[in-house]
DNA sequence: TGGGTGACCATAG
DNA sequence: ACTATGGCCACCC
C-alpha cells in the first residue's frame, strides 16, 4: 500500500489533541512519545501546522512546547488568538508563558490507555 | 546530493 | 536567563 505516510500521521496527531480537556495543555514532545517516537516532535508542530484546514477542528492553542511557552501563537489568525482561548478556558498566561504549567500539564502517556 | 529551515527536545556551560 | 550543539525528520530549494 502506497499509503501517504504523513497523512496518517497529521490525523494521529489531531486525534490526540482533540482529546485534551478544556483548561489543560499538553507539549509536542509528550504527542511525538506518545505516537511511538518514530518521528520526532518536530514533526508534530509540522502537524500542527496543518490543523487549521481540518474540517474537524482541532485546539491547536492546547499545545505548547515543553516549557509552556506559546511558541506557536504567530500560526494562528492573530497572534494574541492563542492567549486568548487559553485564558478563557481558565489557563492563565502571561509573558507568552502558562503559570502553573504543573497544574494543567496534560500528558497523553499518563491520561489514555496505551 | 547537500544545505537551510522549523508551532521541538535534551544537555552543557 | 542566555547561547551552543547534537539529534530528530520532512520539506524546499
Amino acid at each position: 500500500m502506497n499509503l501517504e505516510k504523513h497523512e496518517d500521521f497529521f490525523q494521529m496527531v489531531f486525534q490526540v489533541v482533540r482529546l485534551i480537556p478544556k483548561g489543560r495543555v499538553t507539549n509536542y514532545g509528550s504527542i511525538a512519545k506518545y505516537l511511538g517516537a518514530a518521528r520526532s516532535s518536530r514533526m508534530v508542530g509540522w502537524a500542527m501546522n496543518a490543523a487549521h484546514s481540518q474540517k474537524k477542528k482541532v485546539p491547536a492553542h492546547r499545545v505548547v512546547n515543553r516549557n509552556g511557552e506559546l511558541t506557536g501563537k504567530h500560526h494562528f489568525a492573530s497572534p494574541f488568538l492563542m492567549q486568548e482561548l487559553l485564558e478563557k478556558e481558565g489557563v492563565k498566561v502571561v509573558n507568552d508563558k502558562i503559570q502553573n504549567f504543573d497544574a494543567v500539564f496534560w500528558d497523553p502517556i499518563n491520561e489514555l490507555e496505551m
